[in-house]
DNA sequence: GCTCGAAGTTGACCTAAGTCAAGGTTGACG
DNA sequence: CGTCAACCTTGACTTAGGTCAACTTCGAGC
């Protein structure tokens, strides 16, 4: 791989305090790859091969039963995923593919794990990344068994309002329409008719450009809690 | 605590590895305890204190917003919960409530966080177990999104008969309708109407003991794939 | 054995959300 | 600059599931 992707991984809480050497053992076993948009990289169900950490772009995770498919996630740069399927060199539970034209770094399974063995430091950082993956499912968890589907989207719009918007309560939908629609757990058709009875509480949507315009009110709304809302809780 | 509980906590696959003496460090921290039913145990946004483990009993952990209860699942022997706000020194995303009297055991958050310091084993331990609880929650979430309430009983009332059944399709429901009913996010009225739903399918229900007649039929409508319903996977 | 209360069931009704089908927008590409 | 194809939206309708209220069952305790 090219070393100067090197630093953004090694900044990755996973590997920033793991010894030189087997980062280095980590890094020559790795490939780092550009995929085009839309391509499969994982299918639940198959052995875990690979960990994944994304350098650029974006991933979709993503499930299927019933004829129906289920947006799990969406996972942004730099971070890994499937990590747990990786440890228990089990199956993975979920399909990923690429949203966009995305730079990927593969570490064979087997050498995660030998170094998970030899490397104390990594082995601990492990257990946190895993504890915030397991904090973040529930939180989406609880979402979807106690709120409706506007409330949910309520929420989503006042987190990346507050992650990604200007100040103004201006910021740009991350991916789209579609997407946003089954990770919220709905239809794209529900999803149309939620912007509209968030209209009264300030939520102009402009294409994939939303405005609040007024936030006191959403909030009313939303009843937003840390406990499912803070990403960082 | 008392030495006889000892042996029954040191096989779990959390405290198998360790060292003794560090194992006996946390046990001379713990508190052993046993409580009635129905009391609370943790309540979810307050720092995460202790760390828990089921040795008799039962315990339910569930989760409050907009006025709504849901269960999210239930704690049997010999396990222990809550274990990634400890590890994160964070709230707790969830409360906890026993469902039986029950033996309990509690060990100080601050042990835990510094014999994971020091113990090699017991850090890579608790990777796998987050690992476990992980896939746990995956699973839930996607037999939330991708199934509708008439399949998920089914495909718990199949993985119960075959976790607990005595070959012949029979077996009692391990807690009462309204719990299960929540755990499956749903309302108890819409469980008994799920229930005789299932009738054709060969499944009599008497009070609390469940009887499957026709598993041939019920699994074509529960269509069950392990990435949902293996606990195991 | 009677009484009480909780748990479960049933029925009638309501509401949120899915489905289906028809338009409308928008952006890529010739 | 026109065309096509996604994507999105809207409207009409259906359906799964929630709500509310009445009734039944069952077990605990006197």
């Amino acid at each position: 791989m090219r070393s100067s992707d090197l630093p953004e991984v090694r900044a990755l809480g996973l590997f920033n305090s793991m010894g030189e050497e087997n980062f280095e053992a980590l890094m020559q076993a790795a490939y780092l790859q550009t995929f085009p948009p839309q391509l499969d990289l994982v299918h639940e169900g198959d052995p875990a091969d690979f960990l994944y950490v994304v350098i650029e772009g974006c991933v979709e995770l993503y499930a299927n039963a019933n004829r129906r498919e289920a947006t799990m996630a969406m996972v942004h740069p730099v971070s890994a995923f499937i990590l747990a399927a990786v440890l228990k060199d089990a199956v993975y539970l979920m399909s990923a593919r690429t949203r966009a034209r995305s730079k990927i770094l593969l570490i064979p399974s087997e050498n995660v794990r030998s170094i998970f063995e030899l490397d104390d430091a990594f082995a601990r950082a492990m257990v946190l990344e895993m504890a915030g993956s397991y904090r973040y499912v529930i939180k989406e968890h609880k979402g979807l068994k106690l709120r409706s589907s506007v409330e949910r989207l309520a929420n989503t719009l006042l987190r990346h309002d507050h992650e990604f918007g200007d100040g103004n309560g201006t910021f740009d939908l991350p991916y789209d329409k579609r997407t946003l629609a089954s990770l919220l757990g709905m239809t794209p058709e529900n999803l149309s008719r939620a912007f509209n009875t968030l209209k009264p509480y300030g939520v102009e949507v402009d294409g994939t450009t939303i405005r609040l315009t007024d936030i006191k009110a959403l909030k009313t709304l939303a009843k937003p809690t840390p406990l499912i809302d803070d990403p960082d809780a």
